[in-house]
DNA sequence: GGCCGAACGTA
DNA sequence: GTACGTTCGGCCC
């Protein structure tokens, strides 16, 4: 198993600067100054710590400028002219800064002729090229430019991503901070700044022109060649001469910013591998300097911070909180309390604009949309809800007041006219839009034109934080009103009371518009109020990775697929519906024969009355309901015994429920509009990070028994298409055999045998029919937690007979036993699994005094990271699916389901073959880079009339 | 009307 | 033994 690799460029130049301003003059016992050096000491020491944390550093190098002169000079002399030189206490640190290097044993890198900046672009591309990840330390506005940037894939390589840590101020930046400085994407930074220069490089740009003019520009022309080119058709103004007459000095400083991405490489980045860093010279060079108190830790460690991660993190240079100690003692954050009387009500234009501008402005604004209904397919736009600050919210009534024709509507703005103002601000590339789960308001709002990006959903971060997490009763979802009490100690409103609730309750557009915008502009404001609280959580908790790079990106992939809907036959579920009824009925009237009357059978507690008490059956009580049992598996004994009723309820059980759950609801679930079937996702639903879907649930259509096969059949494609299903075959044994990491079993799917079978010979030492479907309970067993109970009951021999193939098992298999150790180990110690690719999942009840809960976890905590890391593959395969589709040119495939290791397509039945292919690769392939798995991942693709055909 | 447990559909 | 969602009956308010 190779984890990504992650490269950090450290711009050591421009950290020493920084740490020189911000930090207290220290001297070392000589007399030297240290402070900058001390600054960047802690800073590299807590880097190395980072090392094998999600988003910690593989590689690290330290990049330095090597002298004052540069390629630039050569383009324009007076480039970095106006410097002032260093101040006097800092210019003996700046060989130290080498020597700090040196002591952490890490690469110091400098070429002649180029700066910092131009060598960190140039290995940035080259480490991303390969697939690695790269994070620069910095917070230099130039390097920006590099921000989101990621390689093309290339020979089945994902390309890895360029992000940038500001260790001072303990943040991320990526492409959402760089436009909220900016207010444009980090490719159109290059433009902005070289319209407004910069005075102490020397950077002209043009006169007058400054971060907000520049901003504006580029905005409005896209461009700075545009820009240029727009002037002379501007109006006359000091700024439209400017930008004409000083045309060129603004592309010599585009020049002059743009980063050189080809500079040589002094040494090949597979040097930059961060390993544990050997003490001896650390320790030196720390007592030399008279830094205390980092010695005192390398003492007490483990002998250097490169393996000391139980290490305390080292302080903070600033004040900026250090790592959360846990969601449930998050301290309040610095905010004025939620103050209801200071949202606005907007139903004027005017006022409309206003608000828009002030959302632009603001670079991020929180968004909710109100409607009549749950279901954002069919629900019709109440109004739209916005927050630039704290308190600082609105409410925009767009349909309210529409049911009664002949009452009198209050005033509001037309909504044609409101979504034709709001559409430039919600698609604007410019402007962050965040939302608690935002994918209702991008299918809400797709459905009015408007497609919304680029997006934060602060339900989605708290999952990726939080999922598993409970407070000791307060629960531990990720909706609104819980999160608002957790994390800013705040009470909203609730949906009820506004609209009341069951029969009484009104639709959203009924409420007067005093309620309602305190209701919906508090749901922005606090939306607002927990991105701020939420979202720097991610980078400070290794959560940054699965957000931005799994969950983020699926947002609007899965809202695109709940608005494409699936076709179902409704004539024909109509007609198995009513084959069900008539055979229920007379499985009701046998029933009833047998036990000699009638009664409600759908009741187990009648029914177990009937059969153990009336007739004399044997079968126990159970459990804490003091009601008999009637399940299936008790019911299949009876049979057995020659209990024909029992067969016969059996049976109406399954003709009941394939009823009841699928041929009615399903014809119920039909969309009018649209004639099909829109489920909704929900990427919260399940705490390993699968999806989980409802109203319908298509995630649990029948396909096991011929009669449940059916149902399948009614799942259809539009005239001249087909539906496609590709699944992933035995994904879970497959990744349990590489992270328990079992040579055998990664032998036999590489070698295409069949898994079970080989299991059976490995424990049984031959392969038949009952061999081989034991081997197959016990792989399964071991994938869902083992016990020596729940194995016994499922292969019907004596827990002890199951303890004994256990231990077989993992005599066999012996990576097994060590997989579930270690895996417990590490969640016993620090409370959370986690996947290959950092997910975690958290289990407070991992070390609970209580036996039965405890191992409830422990089964649980043995799964996770297995059945998760299934889901972050199919993920990471559904995000790249649009675009790989896309670029094979085969824009009408469309992605319709997802069931956890499947996805169905629907597409012109001419493009089957072309597509096939594709799909084929981007599922196989979806771990890589990130991650290489030892066993390859098969996908199965069948396609057909009908989802059952596709099987 | 709302909530819970039993039962059962999927991976 | 893992992870879900839905339906139903039964019971509560």
């Amino acid at each position: 198993m190779e984890p990504k690799q992650h490269l950090y460029l450290v711009d050591g130049s421009a950290y020493i600067f920084r740490a020189y301003h911000r930090l207290p003059p220290l001297t070392d016992p000589e007399g030297t100054p240290v402070g900058a050096v001390y600054g960047y000491t802690t800073m590299l020491w807590k880097l190395a710590e980072d090392l094998n944390k999600a988003d910690g550093p593989t590689h690290l190098a330290v990049i330095l400028d090597a002298g004052s002169e540069s390629f630039r000079n050569e383009i324009y002399e007076d480039y970095k002219a106006n410097r002032p030189p260093p101040p006097e206490d800092l210019v003996p640190q700046f060989p130290l800064i080498r020597d700090a290097t040196r002591a952490f044993s890490l690469p110091c890198i400098e070429e002649q002729g180029f700066e910092a900046d131009d060598l960190i672009a140039s290995y940035a591309r080259e480490a991303t090229r390969r697939g690695w990840d790269v994070t620069i330390v910095s917070s230099d506005k130039d390097l920006m430019q590099l921000v989101g940037k990621c390689a093309e894939p290339h020979d089945g390589v994902e390309g890895g991503c360029i992000d940038m840590l500001d260790t001072m101020k303990n943040q991320r930046i990526d492409i959402p901070e760089v436009i909220e400085k900016f207010g444009v994407p980090p490719e159109k930074v290059g433009d902005v700044l070289a319209l407004m220069g910069d005075s102490v490089d020397n950077v002209p740009g043009v006169y007058g022109v400054g971060p907000k003019t520049a901003t504006k520009l580029i905005q409005e022309h896209g461009d700075l060649e545009t820009a240029l080119a727009a002037a002379p058709a501007m109006k006359k103004s000091k700024l439209q001469e400017r930008l004409i007459e000083q045309a060129e000095q603004a592309r010599l400083s585009k020049v002059l910013v743009t980063l050189k991405e080809d500079c040589n490489l002094p040494l090949d980045i597979d040097a930059f591998k961060l390993d544990a860093i050997p003490p001896e010279p650390l320790a030196a060079f720390l007592g030399k300097h008279g830094f205390t108190s980092l010695l005192k830790r390398l003492e007490t460690g483990t002998g250097s911070p490169a393996n000391t991660t139980q290490l305390n993190p080292a302080k903070p240079v600033t004040a900026a909180a250090g790592p959360s100690e846990g969601a449930s003692r998050q301290p309040l954050p610095d905010m004025p309390a939620v103050d209801r009387s200071a949202y606005e009500c907007i139903t004027t234009e005017a006022a409309l604009d206003q608000w828009i501008a002030r959302a632009a402005q603001a670079r991020m604004v929180a968004i909710d949309t109100e409607t009549s209904a749950l279901d954002a397919m069919r629900a019709d736009l109440a109004g739209i809800s916005m927050a630039v600050g704290p308190n600082q919210a609105c409410y925009i009534p767009l349909s309210h007041g529409g049911t009664d024709m002949f009452a009198e509507k209050p005033e509001q703005v037309a909504l044609d006219n409101a979504l034709a103002r709001l559409k430039p601000l919600l698609e604007s590339d410019a402007v962050l839009k965040v939302g608690q789960n935002i994918k209702y308001d991008l299918n809400v709002l797709a459905r009015h034109g408007i497609e919304v990006a680029p997006i934060d959903d602060t339900m989605i971060v708290s999952f990726d934080l939080d999922a598993g997490r409970s407070m000791d009763g307060i629960g531990g979802g990720h909706g609104m009103d819980e999160l608002s009490e957790r994390h800013l100690g705040h009470t909203t409103l609730t949906f009820k009371e506004i609209c009341g609730t069951g029969k009484k309750a009104i639709p959203f557009g009924e409420v007067p518009l005093d309620r309602a915008t305190e209701y919906a502009a508090e749901d922005a404001d606090v939306t607002w109020r927990l991105h701020s609280v939420l979202k720097p959580r991610l980078s400070e908790e290794g959560g940054t990775r699965i957000y931005e790079r799994v969950d983020r990106p699926l947002i609007p992939v899965v809202a695109q697929m709940e608005r494409h809907g699936i076709k179902v036959d409704r004539d024909r579920l109509a007609h198995l519906s009513s084959q069900f009824a008539e055979a229920l009925g007379a499985l009701e009237q046998e029933i009833y024969t047998c036990c000699g009357q009638e009664f409600t059978i759908g009741s187990p507690k009648q029914l177990g009355e009937i059969l153990f008490d009336k007739m004399g059956y044997k079968g126990g009580r159970k459990g804490k309901s003091g009601q008999y049992s009637t399940d299936q598996a008790v019911l299949e004994k009876l049979a057995g015994e020659g209990a024909e009723v029992a067969t016969k309820v059996l049976e109406w059980r399954q003709l009941s429920k394939l009823r009841s759950t699928y041929t009615e609801a399903l014809q119920a679930a039909i969309n009018p509009d649209t004639g099909r079937v829109h489920t909704s996702y929900s990427l919260v639903g399940a705490q390993t990070g699968r999806l989980s879907s409802t109203e319908p649930n298509l995630q649990n259509i029948p396909i096991r028994t011929e009669i449940g096969r059916e149902i399948r059949e009614c799942f259809v494609a539009e005239p001249g298409n087909v539906l496609l299903s590709a699944d992933y075959s035995q994904i879970e044994l497959r990744l349990a055999a590489h992270m328990a990491d079992v040579p055998s079993l990664k032998e036999a799917f590489a070698k295409g045998e069949d898994i079970h079978a080989r299991t059976a010979t490995e424990m049984f030492g031959t392969v038949d029919r009952d061999t081989r479907g034991r081997a197959k309970t016990i792989n399964f067993a071991i994938l869902y937690g083992i016990s020596r109970w729940g194995l016994a009951g499922r292969l019907g021999v004596d827990p002890d007979e199951a303890q004994a193939m256990i231990d077989r098992y993992f005599e066999r298999f012996p990576g097994i036993q060590r997989y579930i150790h270690e895996t417990l180990e590490q969640v016993r110690e620090r409370g959370y699994s986690e996947t290959l690719f950092g997910r975690k999942t958290w289990f407070p009840r991992i070390n609970s005094k209580n036996g039965a809960e405890r191992q409830g976890s422990e089964r649980a905590a043995i799964n996770a990271p297995i059945q998760g890391t299934c889901a972050d593959i199919i993920k990471r395969a559904m995000a790249r699916m649009g675009p790989a589709l896309a670029e094979a040119g085969l824009p009408d495939v469309k992605m319709l389901l997802q069931v956890h290791d499947e996805l169905v397509f629907e597409l012109p039945e001419s493009d089957v073959a072309a597509a096939s292919p594709v799909i084929e690769r981007v599922m196989a392939e979806a771990a890589l880079p990130a991650v290489r798995l030892d066993v390859p991942l098969g996908v199965e693709i069948g396609s057909g009339a009908s989802w059952g055909a596709a099987h």
